[in-house]
DNA sequence: GGGACTAGTTTTTTT
DNA sequence: AACTAGTCCC
């Protein structure tokens, strides 16, 4: 421990605490709790749980709490250890404890992510762990590279052992704390028996490289920390208070890594909801947050279960379904916002139909011919089980001009440009990143292909040096010739003259990026290429040097960038949120959306396949969560029909739509399609909701699904097509006219076949005949444009 | 080394 | 269907 920010806590650290402050100062944080918020914000002392149902204001106890250690001088803000799984989470969470003591951010050093406190401490630790501080941390794409050497190196085929598929493995045991030397015999067999042996390899390599990848900064903690056990005592001892944010999504790593630390005060609360439980797959535990109670014992149990966010109709309708699973700790949520609407229920011939009605109700809730008052469209939200489920319905809002945002997708620093940037930087700051010269020495194509990199990789282990050294060494002796050794000579003196300019005190770091992108040709072969993508990747790598004025130089971009992987730029009007049910967890909308509630979609068939009963009830929870996000109207809806992989499909309703209580839903039935199958079903059904499979089997039997199914054969026949008007603008007549070349954001270039008010049919290159809103292209000449 | 073609894959996602 | 990764051929 030998940094600033503790340094001078360290030196009165002697003084006992709580006599210091014990003056009672005005808490105004605890104005308006109820009294089991409260009671969570005032137990300050040993363990407590603090069971925080959806929508019962936990963040709010939870900045509270930390408000009050400090208030009340229990703990200095850098004594207190607060975790959160997200960067969004964490920064919200600072924000509002700044708020509420009404001082600056960044008071409380060690607020933060997992993974961003591990790397803090790490960094401080590095050597106990085989490691310099100035270790990289490589991210998924880096991690399976490397396996692919590493597999390759053992002279395994990579095609019947694929990379990723080891990746997994390993990110498996890691997340179970497990060095190779503890993976458990009962995986030896694993990977064609190899997994164990490539693991090792693979933890050799990286301690090479000086990397890590995210699994490691857990790992390497826990286990510096089981052989540290003075360093652990000094972290016990200097942690005095620790809370945990969504605690039942913990792994086994973090878990230990959390038993480690509270050893000393055992002044630990985690909050959590073993009900929105939905990680598991990811190698989340449930059971850490239902085992609480064992691992601390004596601790407070608090449960929050009073509801201030949906409607009585909602929360009845989610708590049904919830009630389905097993093993749960309990709670009952409660709320006095009585009446409301019902829950909805509606199905749909196919995922099209759906998507046309979803955008019909989005229209008329804007207009206020849809529930109490008029909606923006930020109010509502479509969240859905698979991220294909969301195509659908972009075509759609495309075709009708409805402003939407998908939330999730690609992030920023995995697109490629970025990342291919991002590898330059880090090649220019630490030229021994073999990794990142690796991806850069032939991007742009400088003629250096396979046969060249292998001459530099044998050179560079023939001599022990780092790749860049060993291209020097090829040059050398002479093995190159013509374009690829006249571009290595260039390259290797650019690098050269880049890594000369990093260590000049003077130089600025963001004329140095622009320079390195420049010089390097790499925005060149962007603005050179012609396919749809590129002028939106020169977009990014403009925004990639903007993110650059953030900080002071090129290392500490570098170092803090590995961490933040959440981009969330949005600007514009107001638009639909798209997302899946897993990235709306912690959110909240007036409106919400849930299709696609088929057997086999949700709860999807690999889960209950794969992990049978505990993966049909993380599905339920995931059901749960998604009703849960609703305040004011939920709408579930399914198709008998949906194109999966290319191929029709017919499936028939979840099983969870069967768990709905019957009192809450209001079943719509839309002209000439099947409805009141689940009235029908639920009439069948009594009041079992706990047996839902042999109530399911009833619904399966019912006349109203008995007559889906009959339909299903005969597609097409009285199926609504495109009849009924969208909303058009009449103010944006269309600007453009036939033969136009125009540039649209998802399908790219296209030649304008015909108008129609201000909608636009445009053939466009790779993308076919589409229909369209002229808002959403632009002149083609206007978006070939983007300089960088 | 680069473009065109082919075969194989396809949940959920953070860091 | 749509995307990627890998192969083949020039």
């Amino acid at each position: 421990m030998n940094t600033d920010d503790d340094e001078n806590a360290f030196m009165d650290a002697q003084m006992p605490l709580s006599r210091r402050a014990l003056a009672a100062r005005p808490a105004p944080y605890l104005d308006g709790l109820n009294s089991e918020q409260r009671r969570a914000v005032e137990t300050l002392d040993g363990p407590v749980l603090m069971l925080a149902g959806a929508g019962t204001g936990k963040t709010r106890a939870l900045t509270a709490r930390i408000a009050h250690l400090l208030n009340t001088g229990h703990a200095r803000p850098n004594e207190v250890l607060a975790v959160t799984f997200t960067n969004k989470a964490a920064r919200e969470m600072k924000d509002r404890v700044a708020h509420l003591m009404g001082t600056g951010a960044d008071g409380m050093p060690w607020l933060g992510t997992f993974h961003a406190i591990n790397v803090k401490l790490l960094r401080r630790h590095a050597e106990l762990a085989g490691l310099k501080s100035n270790f990289t941390i490589l991210d998924t794409d880096d991690q399976v590279r490397l396996l692919k050497q590493v597999i390759a190196a053992r002279g395994i085929d990579e095609k019947r052992w694929p990379a990723r598929q080891l990746a997994a493995l390993i990110d498996g045991w890691k997340n179970r704390a497990l060095t190779p030397s503890q993976v458990p015999a009962a995986d030896a067999s694993a990977f064609n028996n190899r997994g164990i042996v490539l693991y090792d390899d693979y933890q050799v390599r990286l301690r090479d490289l000086n990397a890590t990848d995210f699994g490691d900064l857990l790992l390497h903690m826990v286990t510096v920390f089981q052989s540290n056990p003075d360093l652990l005592e000094q972290y016990q001892r200097w942690f005095r208070y620790i809370l945990v944010d969504e605690y039942q999504d913990t792994n086994v790593a973090q878990y230990l890594w959390l038993r480690l630390l509270a050893g000393g005060h055992r002044n630990i609360c985690c909050v959590g909801d073993d009900d929105q439980s939905i990680y598991g797959w990811r190698g989340a535990e449930v059971g850490n947050i239902l085992r609480f109670e064992k691992d601390f014992p004596g601790a407070a149990v608090i449960r929050l279960e009073q509801n201030y966010r949906s409607t009585g109709h909602i929360l009845g309708a989610a708590s049904g379904v919830i009630a389905g699973n097993r093993g749960r700790l309990g709670k009952t949520l409660w709320t006095d916002r009585d009446g409301g609407d019902k829950l909805r229920l509606i199905g749909h011939w196919d995922g099209e139909e759906e998507a046309r009605w979803i955008g019909e109700e989005l229209d008329a809730l804007q207009g206020g011919t849809r529930g109490g008052r008029p909606y923006s469209l930020d109010e509502a939200a479509i969240l859905v089980r698979a991220s294909h489920q969301m195509r659908a319905f972009e075509d759609r809002f495309l075709t009708i001009g409805l402003p939407y945002r998908v939330i999730g997708g690609p992030r920023f620093y995995e697109r490629l440009e970025i990342r291919d940037a991002m590898a330059y930087f880090r090649l220019v700051v630490s030229p021994a990143d073999d990794l990142a010269f690796e991806r850069i020495v032939n991007t742009p194509k400088r003629g250096l292909g396979d046969k060249a990199v292998q001459k530099i990789q044998r050179a560079a282990r023939a001599n022990g040096v780092p790749l860049v050294e060993g291209a020097k060494i090829v040059l050398a002796a002479g093995e190159m010739s013509g374009k690829g050794k006249a571009e290595l000579t260039r390259f290797l003196s650019l690098l050269g003259q880049w890594h000369a300019e990093v260590l000049d005190e003077g130089h600025n770091h963001i004329e140095l990026a622009e320079k390195i992108l420049d010089e390097s040709g790499y925005t060149a072969m962007w603005q050179n290429d012609k396919t749809p993508e590129a002028p939106g990747r020169l977009e990014n790598l403009k925004e990639l040097v903007k993110a650059l004025e953030g900080f002071e130089n090129l290392q500490g971009f570098l170092e803090h960038v590995a961490l933040i992987m959440d981009n969330e730029t949005d600007e514009g009007g107001a638009k639909v949120s798209i997302m899946t049910l897993h990235a709306a967890k912690g959110l909240e909308f007036p409106v919400v959306f849930l299709p696609g509630w088929e057997d086999g979609l949700f709860p999807s068939q690999r889960s209950m396949d794969e992990s049978g009963e505990t993966g049909l009830e993380e599905e339920r929870r995931l059901a749960y969560v998604g009703i849960t996000r609703a305040e004011e109207l939920c709408t579930i809806s399914f198709a008998a029909n949906r194109r999966v992989y290319g191929q029709w499909q017919s499936a028939l309703p979840s099983r969870f739509i069967d768990e709905l209580p019957e009192a809450h839903v209001d079943v719509l039935t839309p002209p000439g399609l099947y409805g009141g199958g689940y009235g029908a079903a639920a009439g069948a059904r009594g009041d079992s909701r706990i047996e839902s499979a042999a109530a399911s089997a009833n619904v399966y039997n019912s006349p109203g699904w008995r007559r889906l199914q009959s339909r299903s054969g005969q597609r097409g026949t009285s199926q609504p097509k495109d009849s009924f008007a969208p909303v058009i603008d009449l103010q944006a007549v269309s600007a453009f006219a036939e033969g136009d070349r125009v540039f649209h954001q998802k399908f790219g270039y296209g030649t304008v076949l015909g108008t129609e008010g201000d909608k636009l049919s445009v053939g466009f290159d790779k993308a076919g005949e589409k229909h369209v809103v002229s808002r959403f292209v632009t002149s083609a000449d206007m978006a070939d444009n983007t300089p960088f």
